[in-house]
RNA sequence: GGGGCCGUGGUGUAGUUUGGUUAGCAUCUCAGGUUCGGGGCCUGGUGACCCCGGUUCAAAUCUGGGCGGCCCCA
């Protein structure tokens, strides 16, 4: 038997990883230091939300939903369990969900009649059958949050691959005509994009090739992040579904002139990916660093105490907080029996973009010492400037968040013209861009580079190239990399 | 689908090769005291060998099976 090699990474158990040494174990890590989540539940691929973590991911819930909302998508809940008939109504949709999907069996039922939902389609679709039959009752926009669950085989990785999916929405629409549901699409692409930017990140965003889609759909845009190891990650799809799914689900409706016809249907969804992409992309060494939009707390005061002036730094340490929730700002103060060092550890560890320090030498400055979370910068500021200053810094922060993903996402990104480099390019850790004609001869060459790399969209080129295989003049680049 | 590694307090681990003391350490947690501008210190306490068999005077250690976790390859 091998000899265990010591953990050499993890001798204090206080200390994270270095996150570039080894982004998985760092992950892992934080996932459970910043509390949030606790991954010790004994289903693999399901966790449990702790509070810190759920209200990031709550929070990022409630921007989808003022958004979704506001372009008049509605909110609706599903049922969980899809009737066996419901899901065998697709039969190219059931032979890739049925050995992947958990079966329930009622009490007395010698054999399951029910699936927990893998997606919503077999839940929705045939409700929507009864809802449609003219064409007022068109468009239907409409959104779901619920959890998917997927019997996942492979790897599960909490928050990017597990087997209850959890906090995740999905939009169905259906439409009278193709060029609706293309504006429609359209919509959705520019929503999310406002998404992204609360996160402070700016993704990939690429068309999908055709035969990556749905069976029967037209087309989709999705997004990606590329990850700090440089693999991507697929984050949110809009789908072109056309009439495929309309017609295998017999939703019809009369149109104007009396004529049945099937709906244009459109569907997108995300969910706890978005925290991910925040976590992986965000994060540092010392712990998270969660954007100021979505943060649970967004400003700490931690109050250094000195036996004699205890009590009045106590007080004004309350009456700082109280001023900043009258404010609308979430603010937390850290009364615990801990050393002030091992609260800034904590609260970094977390990630709170703000930290607001009350000692004797700011009482008798009549200031507090404000430390930002990404920048560590420190400085002192005036009793009275406290609310212009932390909600200055405090979009400061977002902005430079938002930079920096940017800044780094882009020097991840190599352009190449020669395929020899392909390879190289990607185990190097780059997600390469190149020109590719769009097609399927030359996406399969790119895929016989090596197991696991592979065109994962494209994107229209600013100015005319080549294809990267066939050499091409084309007007499109295709970005090339390692899926998660 | 094929292969490998591993299950020890809440967490991270030592001990397993060569069976044998009260299962060690760190951290967390609890009580008390003393501290407090970057993980403070002292004293005391609670808490563990994944499950079911087998071998043996004796099993965390060897062995069979089960369950669970991690990783690699297709």
């Amino acid at each position: 038997m091998p000899k265990k090699e010591p953990e050499v990474q993890n001798q204090q158990s206080n200390q994270l990883t270095a996150k570039k040494q080894d982004f998985s174990s760092w992950y892992s890590q934080i996932l459970s230091a910043a509390e949030v989540i606790d991954k010790r539940y004994n289903i693999k691929g399901m966790f449990v939300w702790l509070p810190y973590g759920y209200k990031a991911m709550l929070n990022i819930k409630a921007i989808w939903d003022k958004l979704y909302q506001e372009n008049g998508i509605k909110e609706m809940y599903f049922p969980l369990l899809i009737p066996k008939e419901y899901a065998e109504i697709n039969d190219s949709w059931f032979k890739g969900f049925k050995d992947e999907a958990f079966w329930v069996k009622a009490g007395s039922e010698k054999k399951p009649n029910y699936i927990l939902r893998p997606t919503g389609e077999p839940a929705m679709y045939p409700m929507f059958k009864l809802w449609t039959r003219t064409y007022s009752d068109l468009p239907i926009r409409i959104y779901e949050t619920v959890s998917s669950f997927r019997y996942e085989t492979k790897h599960t990785r909490p928050l990017i691959r597990d087997r209850e999916i959890t906090v995740w929405y999905e939009i169905h629409t259906a439409h009278e005509t193709k060029e609706e549901s293309e504006k429609e699409a359209k919509l959705h692409e520019e929503i999310q994009k406002q998404i992204w930017k609360k996160l402070a990140i700016n993704p990939i965003i690429v068309q999908k090739p055709g035969w990556e889609c749905f069976p029967g759909a037209i087309g989709a845009v999705e997004f990606f992040n590329i990850m700090p190891t440089g693999k991507i990650m697929e984050n949110g799809s809009i789908n072109l579904l056309g009439q495929s799914y309309s017609k295998k689900f017999e939703i019809t409706f009369k149109d104007k002139k009396g004529k049945i016809q099937n709906p244009w249907m459109v569907c997108t969804g995300n969910g706890a990916r978005l925290l991910a992409a925040v976590i992986a992309i965000h994060g540092d060494d010392k712990g998270l660093i969660i954007p100021p939009e979505i943060a649970p707390v967004k400003i700490v005061i931690i109050p250094i105490i000195f036996k004699k002036q205890e009590k009045e730094i106590i007080t004004k340490v309350k009456q700082v907080q109280q001023q900043l929730k009258k404010a609308g700002m979430e603010a937390e103060a850290d009364l615990g029996q801990e050393s002030p060092g091992s609260k800034f550890y904590n609260w970094e560890l977390k990630g709170v973009p703000i930290r607001i320090e009350i000692g004797p030498r700011d009482i008798k400055n009549k200031s507090v010492t404000m430390v930002r979370r990404d920048t560590s910068q420190k400085i002192t500021v005036k009793e009275k400037d406290i609310m212009t200053i932390a909600v200055k810094t405090l979009a400061d922060i977002q902005q430079s968040l938002l930079k920096k993903a940017e800044k780094l996402t882009q020097e991840k990104i190599k352009k190449i013209t020669n395929k020899k480099e392909i390879k190289t390019a990607v185990e190097k850790g780059f997600v390469v861009q190149a020109g590719w004609c769009g097609s399927g001869k030359c996406w399969d060459k790119v895929k016989e580079i090596q197991e696991g790399i592979e065109i994962f969209g494209s994107q229209q080129a600013n100015t005319k190239t080549t294809c990267i295989i066939c050499s091409k003049p084309c007007s499109q680049v295709g970005y090339i990399g390692n899926t998660y």
